[in-house]
DNA sequence: CTTTTTTTGGAAAACGTTTTCCAGGCGTGA
DNA sequence: TCACGCCTGGAAAACGTTTTCCAAAAAAAG
């Protein structure tokens, strides 16, 4: 492969000048320029990136860490900061958690090992992801995603979870849903809690002993599964079920009309996100739409600025979601 | 941030040393290795990874680049290869291409500039991606996959479209389903050309009209969803409908459904790639299943023996897909 | 006790750029 | 004509590592 020496041998002229034309640093006079220009393109010269950054310190490189790259929800947000990074001139570089502290842990380091200049990250776990953060914020600015993290003080973008479930309940009182119940996912992570907590505390005004009908497990379809079955088993089943995702609810859905429910006719369910499924899922599911777009807006314009030096204290956003009536809700 | 000069000095020994107890080239004794560690954890010391890489002349690191990030089938291979590498010590920099070839060059581009060891390219187009893959070839081993490209001599994994396709006929045949139709996309990519040029050829032994019913738009629900109307507007409709994915599968039977027919009383639907949509679609689709984890591993496996310098000649491999019968086709 | 071999540590070169610093040439104004 | 500033080009330093090369010390062999 051609290096700069070759391209500054073959258009005889220096290193320095080569440098300068194709950077655009510092004016060149025109009979250099071509030179260099025709020499680098007959060597099919291209820089080396990482003696580039290395020299000018700067990688102009964005890191990304996101819990699971095969769930289409986080790769909306993805797809959002990709975008603005690239208005703004910078690479995007994507990792995978799996969902895994220790391996949270790992990606980090390891872009920071790449001297990223500044960390988007939707934490795995409310409470493990902290250590990994309060890590990478020593060196670059950190923003995080669609979940927050407790006791740091750093910008975290979110959806306003409390007021999605309480526009859930508001829309199923409205259709005379009285006996409630909510499906959710184990509190590792903090939408889980919030939405579980809100459906909790906001229910108890309208029908106490439905506060008390909450199952939970994961946010997946087998758990939606499983749990439309216990709730079956459960003496009188409620009139609605209020669900902490919309895979649970595409689960339960499936569950219920296979063992001979009507949705809604009979049972009520709601999802929560708004994923693409809930249009193919029958019946269509009522959910909360996310707004990815302002998420991931407001995401990338508050880690640039941070990048740019500002020293606003850190904040934490939270974006009301709109309600999204479909036919699974009657 | 701490330098390998930081921890040298608070360590009392050399850069050297430091650089040897980090990376374990050679040995050290054993009261250095204490130094030098003690130093390192207490500066917090991590190894900046481009000047590393820049030194050792390796970066132990393979480029993807994929037509879209936010289709959960390409993801799937990706989850593969990123397997792969991490068993090999390798990390992977995912791009997406956006279907589009001119951004497909700027990310092969910068992959190259970056120095990447390797590249797995699911090419966007399967003549305008040729000029981009052998400039990217010149350099580095570049390994296909799922698409090919025309004319050009390099490893290249894909499914037997043609055999997918034959199965499908074959199991509609056994149905005493007769007259066929074929909704698939446009000839860009090499597997929308196959999979139509499969049911062309070998539906015309069946039922020779047959064999000119061809609808031909994107690789989409909405395309589906258009296509059902025209076939219903084409005089008598047939009795079943060969698709080129399952996503117009998906558009077709929602369209066919809403227009009051039954599928498959009616009409029978098949898909193609077993994407998770089939499941959840009623009624669950009959596809092609597509063998994401042969391809990926075959893929990751041309590629490293090529990185480790292989000089076999660069193979074509197809591998044969498995037909799953759903509720779709009757 | 000497000689040879092995082990360990440090100085410095090297990776491929960018950028600082310096110098020469040239034009302009006095 | 001189003084001054501007434009252009090259040499060399710098970015942060790894690794070669050399030397000294220690261990082994005689």
């Amino acid at each position: 492969m051609a290096k700069i020496r070759d391209v500054a041998r073959e258009a005889g002229v220096s290193i320095a000048s080569v440098s300068r034309v194709l950077t655009g640093t510092r004016q060149v006079s025109n009979e250099t320029r071509i030179a260099v220009l025709a020499a680098a393109e007959k060597l099919g010269y291209r820089t080396n990136y990482l003696a580039s950054a290395l020299r000018r310190q700067a990688t102009r490189t964005l890191g990304m860490v996101i819990p699971r790259i095969a769930n289409p929800y986080f790769i909306a947000l993805v797809q959002m900061i990709e975008e603005s990074a690239q208005a703004q001139g910078y690479e995007l570089l994507l990792c995978d958690s799996t969902d895994d502290t220790d391996t949270e842990r790992r990606r980090v380091r390891a872009l920071l090992s790449r001297q990223v200049e500044g960390i988007i990250i939707i934490p795995c776990d409310e409470k493990g992801s902290a250590e990994t953060v309060r890590e990478a914020l020593r060196e670059v600015p950190v923003v995080s995603l669609d979940r927050s993290i407790r006791g740091i003080a750093m910008d975290q973008i979110c959806v306003d979870n409390r007021a999605g479930i309480i526009a859930i309940i508001d829309h199923l009182a409205g259709k005379a849903r009285r006996r409630l119940c909510f499906v959710g996912a184990r509190q590792t992570v903090s939408t889980a809690r919030e939405r579980m907590e809100a459906y909790r505390e906001y229910v108890r005004e309208l029908d106490p002993p439905s506060a008390g009908r909450i199952w939970l497990g994961e946010f997946t379809v087998e758990w939606g599964e499983q749990a439309a079955d216990r709730i079956l088993a459960d003496g009188s089943p409620p009139d609605a079920v209020v669900c902490g995702n919309d895979l649970i609810a595409a689960g339960i859905i499936r569950t219920l009309r296979a063992r001979g429910l009507d949705v809604p006719g009979d049972i009520a369910v709601t999802g929560f996100d708004d994923i693409e499924l809930c249009r193919f899922v029958e019946p269509a599911i009522t959910t909360v739409h996310q707004p990815l777009s302002d998420i991931g807006a407001e995401g990338a314009r508050k880690l640039f600025a941070r990048i740019e030096g500002t020293s606003a204290p850190p904040a934490r956003v939270r974006i009301v979601p709109r309600l999204v009536v479909r036919a699974s809700s009657g």
